[in-house]
DNA sequence: GCCCATTTAGTTGTGCGCAATTGAATTGTG
DNA sequence: CACAATTCAATTGCGCACAACTAAATGGGC
């Protein structure tokens, strides 16, 4: 399989290029069809809190962190500025964080949670459950996926970083 | 677990329910992690041939079933045409595709490949072995994590139906 | 034949996600 | 101290995803 020099050529008799296409449609799309249809579970549950699912994201680490600057917050979440800004702005407007630049280095923003951002991990606490029954999937299933997944995320951004250049 | 009626009260003794948000972190957040780290993989192949990574799985439905009208197109895709109209846009833009009212149901708009869209899956073909590639996952484990994740979009989607009412 | 519910695309508005750019603040170096 | 390189947040522009809505065409019941 790796080592097929030309597969090239007969453009009649090739049914494993079109195979590969065909498989190709399957990984991707699933893994695009499986994070939307998580999504758009998280929607419903998360509309009773007024939030989206990035921003629960966000909100997910300022529970477990406190306050951190965006560039921070950008690391835990894998999101540049060109998301977070807009994002918190809208957490800001809704009164669940609060910005404010560093006195000792003005450039970065800090975010803390308000008040009320703070209350809303008492209702946020319920979240988990209602996703985990929907799944229908145990502990354990959970877990092993987790793993795959996180060990496809890492190859792929190895990958990315070496992928620039030529092939093709 | 359903019939728990107040977990509430003690703020200050409840680690279970701290654990399972930061579980709940971890799970979907791989998920959302893994499908951006693969975006970001296609978007640099596909570079090449011009299309971003909807619009590969558009083609890749159109040179596999033909011209199709923009309804089953997306049935196949799971998207409506608030997606799909546009993105058909903008394909017809580039001259990938054209799009047809049909003449027997004039609701209806047919799609189908131009000479050059048709002409470009010849291109495409190596797609697949690149990403492949970058994945780092053989064929068994591709297979595999692909059928954990459809299962998993199936019992997400049922759970959407009946999730809407109460709860929480 | 006529009305009405349904089907089908398209449009609008909101919110990500990301590349590219801007601009201010900081740091390093001479 | 001065100047260049770097860091950080914000902005702009584009495309996708989806909810809500519009508008046109179809088909069934009467």
């Amino acid at each position: 399989m790796t080592t097929t020099p030309t597969p090239s050529t007969a453009a009649s008799a090739a049914p494993a290029a079109d195979e590969y296409l065909r498989l190709e449609h399957q990984i991707c799309f699933s893994l695009h069809a499986a994070s939307r249809a998580f999504n758009s579970v998280y929607r419903v549950v998360l509309k009773e809190l007024g939030l989206t699912y990035p921003q629960y994201l966000v909100m997910l680490v300022l529970w477990e962190q406190g306050e951190l600057p965006v560039k921070k917050l950008g690391e835990h979440l894998r999101l540049d500025s060109g998301t977070l800004s807009p994002l918190l702005k809208r957490l800001e407007a809704t009164g669940l964080v609060r910005r404010e630049r560093s006195a000792r280095d003005e450039r970065s923003v800090h975010v803390h949670l308000t008040d009320e951002g703070t209350a809303l991990k008492e209702r946020a606490l319920l979240v988990p459950r209602r996703i985990s029954a929907a799944t229908g999937f145990d502990l354990a299933e959970i877990t092993d996926l987790r793993a795959r997944l996180d060990r496809l995320t890492r190859a792929l951004d190895a990958a990315a970083l070496e992928e620039t250049p030529d092939c093709l």
